[in-house]
RNA sequence: GCUGGGGUGGUCGAGUGGUUAAUGGCACCGGGCUGUAAACCCGGCGGGCUUCGGCUCUACGAAGGUUCGAAUCCUUCCCCCAGCACCA
């Protein structure tokens, strides 16, 4: 790739790049001297969770790693036992080391279904943190001023408004920067929510000397599957990474059109001129829209796995709601007690949440067994004749039950 | 600290002594239509037990009290909001 392709391919799904021209010259200059630029990001090791949204970020560090650059994945270990301003749970408990280190292997195991491995480094803000002296933290504390931080919107309004802003909280974004300022990155990438600290991490590195402030870039955050609210574990609207090839399909497939769009952008790789002849080929209905989730649904699960597990999970979708067949594979649960009422083991074995939900299940005609409507509440599994029966709770929840 | 207003189910918000598991919207779930899209239509939406007709327990910030009966009245406490006071 020229430097321009390279320019244009990292932008892509951007939202910041600071200061913007700065870029080529690092590209430039990492070429000529066959030297990898350095590219940091960092994540919090309370939550290690990854959902798609992460992964847009992630995705960027391995826009980087694909044009031979190096990664650092750095997990802020110190700053999580300080606690996120931005989390309104001050009192959270501080995790344990063991706690970290733990939540560290998960991140790892994640972010390796994207990240190559052998241009990934993995460092933990602790390392120089745990070693900083109250002298060095005061002095650290005299790199910005209470104006400057303030001006982050939260504080701002807090301060409006005088509810409380702990002095540690004013502290997060300094020790933040610090980060920038022990591990000298070429360029550090962050959500947009980040962008203050990000600015205040340039602030603080040529506070220390540092002569050429790390580039920053931001990416957007994802839409959840509502397509409205962010994606997040709490508000119930996200695809974990670790979900299973089905489930993430079958989760793609059932975002709006509108935002099909919006995650092709942010979760392929496909390059603007490629993404502009689809949406025309949309448009003149050359392609249908259900198809194109299918083929980005494809996509992302090929990147969680691999092309034969994304073909699988497509063609099983296909198989239960096109031909509207039953999956091969489904939970199975061994039946010791034939005498138990359907409804009670809908809700012990998690196809509906209660033993009430069970009974409007049936009641609403949503519960099938062996492809037969129940219709009975009162329905116990000894009538059924054969060694084992497949019930069926909705469209897509099935159980296979084995008779002992 | 003072004065006033308020805390209701996932959320917003009605209800001010008695058909009350509590109107309604949103969210959510099931069904229909489809492309597991949107829009739309129908149904549901605390838990447990049930011989499916029901029975029962828990819920309206917390704890007591009045009453045959309380989300609704009284007392105390906790929390939130607005205003006032205080502020080295």
């Amino acid at each position: 790739m020229t430097i321009a392709e390279q320019l244009a391919y990292l932008k892509k799904g951007a939202v910041d790049c600071i200061p913007d021209e700065e870029l080529v010259r690092k590209l430039e200059r990492a070429a000529k001297a066959g030297q990898p630029l350095r590219i940091k990001a960092g994540f919090d090791p309370t939550a290690p969770d990854i959902h798609i949204g992460h992964t847009v970020l992630i995705r960027k560090m391995r826009h980087f790693q694909q044009l031979g650059h190096q990664v650092i994945f750095l997990i802020g270990d110190f700053t999580g036992m300080i606690g996120d301003p931005s989390g309104r749970s001050i009192t959270r408990p501080p995790l344990t080391r063991e706690q970290i280190n733990q939540n560290a292997e998960t991140y790892k195991e994640q972010i390796f279904k994207l990240l190559d491995r052998d241009k990934t480094e993995i460092r933990f803000n602790s390392e120089w943190m745990s070693r900083f002296s109250a002298d060095d933290f005061i002095r650290l504390a005299g790199k910005a001023t209470v104006a400057q931080l303030l001006e982050r919107d939260d504080f701002k309004k807090r301060f409006e408004s005088q509810s409380p802003i702990s002095v540690h909280e004013l502290m997060y974004s300094l020790v933040q920067g610090y980060d920038s300022v022990a591990l000298n990155c070429d360029v550090e990438l962050g959500g947009t929510d980040q962008k203050f600290n990000l600015l205040m991490a340039r602030q603080v590195q040529r506070e220390y000397g540092v002569k050429e402030p790390q580039l920053i870039m931001t990416t957007p955050l994802l839409e959840g599957l509502d397509g409205v609210q962010k994606m997040s574990k709490s508000l119930g609207n996200y695809i974990g990474i670790t979900e299973s090839p089905r489930e993430i399909f079958g989760k793609i497939m059932s975002i709006s059109d509108a935002l099909m769009w919006r995650y092709y952008e942010l979760l392929t790789d496909l390059s603007p001129s490629e993404m502009e002849q689809m949406r025309a080929r949309a448009a003149s209905n050359e392609l249908n829209p259900r198809d194109l989730k299918a083929d980005l649904g494809w996509r992302v699960v090929r990147d969680f796995y691999s092309d034969s597990e994304a073909v699988a999970a497509r063609d099983e979708f296909d198989r239960m709601f096109r031909e509207r067949r039953m999956p091969e594979e489904m939970p199975a649960v061994t039946v010791q007690d034939k005498s138990i009422r359907l409804v009670k083991l809908l809700a012990a074995e998690g196809l509906a949440s209660s033993i009430s939900e069970a009974q409007r299940f049936i009641t609403q005609g949503s519960v099938k067994l062996d492809g037969e409507k129940v219709t009975d509440v009162t329905f116990e599994l000894t009538r059924i004749a054969a060694e084992q029966a497949v019930v069926q709770v909705g469209k897509r929840k099935f159980l296979r039950l084995l008779l002992a």
